[in-house]
DNA sequence: TTGAAAGCGCTAACAG
DNA sequence: CTGTTAGCGCTTTCAA
């Protein structure tokens, strides 16, 4: 029992000779209210510190008043969130979600199918799940989203999705940056950093291979496969072999910020200077990508337009309506790392 | 109302023949109920794929099973978080609170004086609030502490607090990280980064001039007063400012490795090579601090500890006890960096 | 424009 | 060990 609630609508009903009805009518903001009754009771309201409980009000409307953020990409990781682009977007959710009083649950539900999903605890504690990334669960999600339970993804709209997707133009993204590694650095022995089992990081190869290709480079790529919510050692590791056994390599895409800055990191310790002998461009625009150094030139994602996209479809989605994706185009960020 | 919760107790209570009651008392694991039909009970419930309503179970048990965490160090800026250290004590404590079946709040509450704070949205929507840091609230939260209201704080205890207290002892994580710049790295003409206007960094700084003083060199120090919650591009001219003003300083003392990420990325930027012509330690021990290059000296902040003291404080109080500090040792961790 | 009454799904006396 | 009953704080028909 929260005892710091003393006060309820029956006291304000009391106070101001009004019925508890009429009292949850004037704090609800209902026209049935007359002016005069209505001042009444928000000023009685005001002077006894009135707040509303809004557990009781929820349960009594059938809502939970919270939208669950599920992080697809934790398939087999016992890790939790360590990437600050999660985090940034996260961060996003939730204020925008605070603004329109709503609380955000940071839920940690594995999705495998959409029906044992549908009876999970995060879906019943919730009114609506927003997915970061695709993962390899595209037909799960779309199922799901079939089901008729609001859901919104961070993801690749290059699939056939039955659910809202919002992101980038990963494809154009990837594009971009090896182009300009090409164009602008002079780069020839590109190398792609991410894991592309998902569908994000494949539309991003899928455009520096074009990249590649149309500058008759196509055969020079050397792919290496990295899970992007890696450990950082495990990591490292594989970055330095990577460098030990690519010598020639000097242009790298990232899938992440965080693969980028391990890699500047890794390449440094190799003994090569970023950007001097190895250009690097990473993805995200993380606030810290600004902050190290070099500063990373990097695909910019619309973090925070993101976020509010995918809260407001879910928000469509429990008004009935039927919202649309929201692609935005990529933007390279051109800073100092290439 | 979602639809998505078709069977409630009473169904499954009409399966088995029983009232609503001894469904509640068996799916709660009440003692009161045979074994027979507590199994009978359990297995109506997983066939029908029952989940508990629990925003009506907290509703009834008169609570939110909502714990809060507020930022208190955004004092006046406009930024959310952005530090990945509020990140990932945040990411602890969700963590940790999930597994308690609680969830956590992000809230974007001011502490202004307790008794306002007692009538927020945040106080009634939570039964419980975690503080990341004192600011300089010391005096509301004691009275805030002092009310009933259960709080955690995460801070520094030198203060006389009425309130838990997690943390650290910063003094000796000053002290520590000071020590080795003189004794394991020779350094000579140190500074100070962070905001001694809070307690934490107060307390890290006094650390820092103890060990100044013990080697002798207490007045060369040169602190440079930064906001922890900074925004990057404020942060980066501040820094180029100190390093082209303080030539002869070869080693920093940084209250975060948020700061000394953009202390090191500033040296360079300033033709300064690190470590070799200056060492930089951080604080905290953030996992991005492996990421970069050079690998980051710092004082190691129990996290995941600390998430789990506080959670447990709360919940401690939430059951009438009053539960002690918990103030770890600091423990420098070297690395590269210095 | 307002009030009376019912009830959201669950738990906890109390009585058996 | 189990059932009956009341009710958490709020909203919303329905009637006035």
């Amino acid at each position: 029992m929260n005892k710091f609630e003393t006060v309820d609508m029956q006291q304000i009903a009391d106070m101001t000779g009004v019925s508890r009805s009429t009292v949850s009518r004037a704090l609800s903001g209902s026209p049935l209210v007359s002016f005069k009754t209505r001042d009444l009771i928000i000023n009685a309201a005001k002077q006894t510190g009135y707040v509303m409980n809004t557990a009781a009000r929820n349960f009594r409307l059938g809502r939970t008043g919270v939208i669950a953020v599920v992080l697809t990409l934790e398939h087999d990781s016992p890790q939790t969130i360590n990437d600050p682009f999660f985090m940034e977007i996260i961060a996003e959710i939730a204020e925008y979600l605070r603004q329109r009083n709503y609380n955000t649950l940071i839920a940690h539900e594995r999705l495998d199918d959409a029906s044992s999903f549908l009876q999970s605890q995060t879906v019943s504690a919730s009114d609506g799940v927003i997915f970061i990334g695709q993962g390899k669960k595209h037909e799960a999600l779309n199922e799901l989203a079939n089901s008729g339970f609001p859901i919104a993804v961070w993801g690749d709209a290059t699939l056939d999705c039955d659910y809202t997707v919002v992101g980038c133009d990963n494809r154009q993204g990837g594009y971009l940056a090896a182009k300009h590694l090409i164009e602008q650095c002079h780069r020839k022995h590109l190398a792609f950093l991410g894991d592309t089992h998902f569908p994000e990081p494949q539309a991003r190869f899928k455009g520096y291979l074009d990249a590649l290709q149309e500058a008759g480079l196509a055969e020079t790529n050397s792919p290496l496969h990295i899970n992007i919510s890696f450990d950082p050692s495990t990591a490292q590791k594989a970055l330095e072999e990577f460098f030990t056994r690519e010598t020639e390599v000097d242009g790298i895409v990232c899938c992440s910020d965080l693969i980028a800055i391990a890699a500047i990191s890794a390449a440094q310790r190799a003994g090569k200077s970023v950007p001097n002998d190895v250009s690097v461009i990473g993805f995200d625009n993380i606030s810290l990508s600004q902050l190290i150094s070099p500063q990373l030139t990097t695909v910019a994602q619309p973090i925070a337009a993101g976020a509010k996209s995918m809260c407001e479809s879910i928000f469509a989605q429990l008004s009935g309506e039927r919202p649309r994706d929201d692609i935005s185009q990529a933007q390279l960020i051109i800073r100092d790392s290439a």
